[in-house]
DNA sequence: CCAATATGCTAATGCCATTAGCCAATGGTG
DNA sequence: CACCATTGGCTAATGGCATTAGCATATTGG
């Protein structure tokens, strides 16, 4: 029998396309064996189970999701920075959806990649920081306004990948409005 | 053998209460069925399937968050009636995770509740317009501040009751500075 | 070229959802 | 009070998915 040629990131990205393509509750190690043409059981050689393969693609959303933000912050500030930052993170739940369904992951599952996990989502949060001290918020009032921006982001992100607004009203406008509302509502933080 | 006397309403709020404790994921006929003390098929002559369950506690859980929104806003206008109906809405997803969790559904899901979920929905995003109201936003600027409190709103929900807010800041206060800061981008909407 | 390892397979187990078909409890009616 | 239709419970059987065990064949380093 001839050899697929699977990889461990083959796999997980895969399933991230598989994710995306399809929905995140339709990730299924019969759905990933099967899109990648071998028989189930084979995928333990890759992945240790379905968690396992689940946690190994929220990481990498993760990542993927900090990096687009960092990418989106360099070189600007304020407004500019808080749009683009924001723009982005929209961007890759509308390219990603099963992808940051994966990023959604109960605090303390305490698997083997939990410690990455939060490295990773520190550095998405530390972009938010970034963008927020240039709008001279510090201290506890930093922590309330990322929280606030993440929030929203979250939200917004998460209800316009479920379709869950509807409303005829263009989506783009709305979005940007709340990105206006932020950028009002950063510019007298505290 | 004696019956369990069980009825349509009482699986449901069970299957609630379920939820609520140990996660929405749990959700399952075979634990149910154990919790109401009954074989696994037996809950078939009362709910149409699992799916038709899900969607049944959807739409009493919309319904309840639509009417603690109103009970807190009645009465108040502006920063009182924001404030209320923020605090209503996270203190029912506080106290509800597993029924919140079930209000997220993919919209598109056509199922026989699908109109009754609308309208229960509807309920709940004319408090949020009444809110609004207040404010003096009309219009499409309505419907985008409504988009904007809603996704803040669930956005802090869903990250807060998952653990996802990871530092130690007290989340209370985070909260509060949230719905302030939706106070001051909403008193100069548009 | 050969041996060790890596990667694939089939078979078997267990959990869950669903359907079919049976039987007993219940409640209304003569 | 007895009868019977309805209702609500049950067991058995089926099928999907995840997981584990054990086997066989490619691949690769020595």
């Amino acid at each position: 029998m001839p050899r697929a040629g699977l990889t461990r990131p083959i796999v997980v990205e895969q399933a991230a396309q598989l994710a995306d393509e399809h929905g995140y509750d339709q990730l299924t190690l019969a759905a990933l064996a099967k899109r990648v043409g071998v028989a189930l059981p084979s995928l333990y050689k890759h992945v240790a189970g379905l968690d396992a393969l689940k946690a190994e693609l929220s990481l990498q959303a993760i990542g993927e999701l900090a990096e687009a933000m960092q990418r989106a912050a360099v070189g600007r500030s304020r407004g500019d920075a808080l749009r683009a930052v924001a723009a982005a993170y929209r961007a890759y739940v509308l390219e990603h959806p099963g992808r940051y369904a994966a990023t959604v992951r109960v605090a303390g599952s305490a698997d083997e990649l939990a410690a990455e996990r939060r490295a990773a989502a520190d550095d998405a949060a530390q972009v938010l920081f970034a963008v927020l001290a240039g709008y001279g918020i510090t201290g506890d009032h930093l922590v309330d306004a990322a929280r606030a921006l993440r929030s929203a982001l979250h939200g917004f992100a998460a209800i316009e990948s479920t379709g869950g607004f509807g409303l005829p009203r263009d989506i783009d406008r709305s979005f940007d409005a709340m990105v206006d509302g932020l950028d009002r509502a950063l510019s007298s933080w505290a």
